[in-house]
RNA sequence: GGAGACGUCGCAUAGUCCGGUCUAGUGCGCCACCCUGCUAAGGUGGUGACCCCGUAAGGGGUCCGAGGGUUCAAAUCCCUCCGUCUCCGCCA
């Protein structure tokens, strides 16, 4: 939800950032008039009401004729209130439809579609395979080689995207998030093991329900969502609070399984395990002080490029086009790690500066000087996912198919240096 | 799954049986000021959220777990739901 005062002061403001995102600028008029006929329909009811309460007050006292005189006019102003009250709730529910329909105001990102993104920096270079006089295997290859994926029986156990991590492919995964909760918990995050089944409501006000729905498990029979990342969880944590940010920022690490439909990807990433109906995830969430959300979000990527760097992968960081920003999100930084047989990059993290959207729909506020509360800025980037198996797999390839374990990860594995091919 | 109790403005609690004087009382906490050479104690006042009108001062409305209903009028009566607790049953 973005701040109707905003849209009243600066209607400007937010037609460019709709239109930045290749949205339909007009909504923002179609809100200033909803918002128009809104306020006139509220002091219509409030008025009356108020004439009401005090016709109450004197019915209390009135005795007799009076008393009888009196409640034939209240009754009368009865129907009036109800019908009153009736337009008022109309015409808000109107304006709050129109009103979640505007996605959050874009803040720095650059213009344009999917393919806009900048490229703010690479890091680490790739292998070149080439030289080392071998042909990389991609990372299903790989991980059946290691007896690490098995997506065959996934499949015939759940479906398609749907695999099985086996021995040291479990234990690589179970690696990785470790790693990702003790970074950050280093770091002053409190882990979290978070629901992953949430209400109706927590899932809209995390801004997942608008155009995106359909990617997303529903059951019906409980009317509960299944999350597609902890994040919504832990947005929903401190919902209708208000919350404490004088020492700075809340900080959350959240461990969950994350679960995504992939409706209308048919065709894409098909091979293993890069895009999976199921998968685990460290996420790190904050809470903030809106002018602070910049210098977190940026906090949020460096701690990122810290797993990064642990798994010894090279990648690229880009800031994220306007047009491809999720509706909750103002800005956008992925890291995007090479992957050598497709000769591409691949997602591996993702940090959004959802400035005040989420928190004004989830209800999450702070107190200022002066006891006026505000919304708070939420943030959320990723540490580790099942996908990052992927990247090292093809990344640490050794000649003969086993993969050498990054340094940064063998405490979490034992000590474990290579991960030999089961004959 | 069954039975029962409970849910009030930070915390604790009154009010609910018997609808209007509740414009929700009180204690604690907190804030400001006063007093006291410091501290403690004491005194006075204040003390929620949201929305609308207004430059402001101020005025008005909504909120007693949530949502409906009855009524001229609901914290109070009725219904549904949610949550917490206790007991029983069942299952890990």
């Amino acid at each position: 939800m973005i701040d109707i005062a905003l849209l009243r002061d600066n209607p400007q403001v937010v037609r460019a950032s709709q239109i930045a995102r290749g949205e339909d600028p007009a909504i923002v008029d179609a809100v200033l008039a909803a918002d128009t006929s809104r306020r006139s329909a509220l002091g219509d009811f409030e008025a009356a009401r108020a004439q009401q309460k005090s016709l109450g007050r004197e019915v209390a006292q009135a005795k007799g004729e009076e008393r009888e005189v009196l409640l034939a006019r209240t009754k009368q102003l009865a129907d009036q209130v109800k019908s009153f009250q009736a337009k008022a709730g109309a015409a808000g529910e109107e304006l709050d439809s129109l009103l979640s329909q505007i996605q959050n105001i874009v803040e720095g990102a650059p213009p344009g579609g999917e393919d806009d993104f900048v490229v703010v920096r690479h890091v680490g270079t790739p292998r070149d395979f080439a030289a080392e006089g071998f042909e990389p295997r991609d990372h299903l290859a790989l991980g059946e080689g290691l007896r690490a994926i098995d997506t065959a029986r996934g499949a015939k156990v759940s479906g398609s995207r749907f695999y099985y991590l086996t021995g040291v492919g479990a234990r690589l995964e179970l690696a990785l998030l470790n790693a990702a909760v003790d970074q950050a918990v280093a770091a002053g995050f409190v882990p979290v093991i978070t629901p992953t089944l949430v209400k109706p409501e927590i899932m809209a006000g995390t801004g997942f329900l608008g155009r995106h729905a359909d990617e997303i498990y529903h059951l019906g029979t409980d009317d509960l969502y299944l999350v597609g990342t902890s994040e919504v969880a832990l947005a929903g944590y401190h919902s209708g609070e208000i919350v404490d940010l004088s020492e700075g920022p809340l900080r959350y690490a959240g461990w969950s399984a994350c679960y995504r439909r992939e409706a209308g990807s048919h065709g894409k990433d098909v091979r293993g395990i890069i895009r999976v109906h199921q998968f685990h995830k460290v996420e790190m969430f904050s809470y903030s002080r809106l002018e602070d959300a910049d210098a977190e979000h940026q906090r949020l990527l460096a701690w990122e490029e810290d797993m990064l760097a642990k798994a010894e992968l090279p990648y690229r960081v880009i800031d994220t086009a306007a047009g491809d920003l999720g509706s909750s999100a103002a800005r956008k930084f992925d890291c995007e790690a090479w992957l050598p047989t497709q000769q591409r990059y691949l997602e591996l993290t993702s940090t959004s500066n959802c400035t005040t959207y989420q928190a004004r729909r989830l209800g999450v506020r702070e107190r200022v000087a002066g006891g006026q509360t505000r919304p708070v800025a939420t943030l959320n980037g990723t540490l580790a996912t099942t996908r990052w198996i992927v990247a090292i797999l093809e990344n640490h390839q050794q000649a003969d198919g086993s993969v050498r374990v990054p340094v940064g990860l063998r405490p979490y594995l034992g000590g474990l240096e290579v991960l030999e091919p089961v004959s």
